[in-house]
DNA sequence: CTCAGTGCAAAGGATTTGCATGCCG
DNA sequence: CGGCATGCAAATCCTTTGCACTGAG
């Protein structure tokens, strides 16, 4: 299927010395199917044949050759989603009650302006600029308030 | 000393219910001394006297009175800060080497738009809108690069 | 006297690792 | 054949919890 994907993902772990295996092509499916980060519980539902080692022994791999991405939103468990090379670059609204995340976009003007001024900030403070994060913290629909 | 923090401090435990109690008068003064959120290790060497669990509890309390706040980077450790309500509105520049943590401040301009934008974003996703949370990720000067 | 706060030690739970086996190259 | 990948189970490590004790009101 994603041919794409999975040639860019392969390449990306030749360089690190690592294959694409099976299982890691299972779970870089798995992730691109998903519309939001996925814990790893929710990793191993759609995967009941990985092992929960592999899981994380792999994630991890696959998140040092730049192929995923790992985020912490505050709460239980990390969750797992695309690096952005394979997505577009977006942000995450977070569910401060239930622990949901969903993707976002803002508009360029505005990614250009917070980009501008973080630079001005990674410069004065003697830090190399990797990238930003923007998050939104709030409360979905189903946690809504009142 | 720092009499004002206190106070408030003391005022919103009074509204949960809770006291104002030597140990978390000791966590509010340390955390407000850091310049930067810290760690419950970094919190208890400054604290020698203070039990781990007392910390992990107070720090708890004093999280949902709305004292502190809690912060994950990506790594280890959560780190505690007071609350932006006895601090400006800031963000953190982490460095994903060693995951010290500075803070920083943006333009009130670039503040505004931001807000303006996410609280479109929210209201289109149905979430309501809590607080953003913008980060700058790279490598501080000891962990540059090459 | 009652009940929140404390400290110690033990439990919990996500994540990591040791080890023997299987499989790709 | 050699070495990485895998799966199972056991170990780790931050964090939470049970319990008995102390102190404030």
């Amino acid at each position: 299927m994603s041919t794409e994907l999975d040639r860019t993902a392969a390449a990306r772990l030749q360089v690190d010395g690592q294959r694409y295996t099976d299982n890691r092509r299972q779970l870089v499916t798995v992730l691109a199917q998903g519309q939001a980060p996925l814990t790893i519980p929710e990793i191993l539902e759609r995967c009941p044949e990985l092992a929960q080692s592999s899981a994380y022994r792999n994630l991890s791999v696959l998140e040092r050759a730049g192929v995923v991405q790992r985020i912490v939103t505050s709460d239980e468990w990390a969750r797992y989603e695309l690096a952005e090379a394979f997505t577009e670059h977006h942000h995450h609204l977070i569910c401060a009650a239930c622990g949901r995340v969903e993707d976002f976009t803002v508009s360029a003007a505005l990614e250009g302006a917070i980009d501008t001024a973080l630079a001005e900030v990674a410069r004065t403070a003697g830090f190399s600029l990797d990238h930003h994060r923007l998050d939104l913290v709030g409360r979905c629909g189903r946690c809504a308030p009142g």
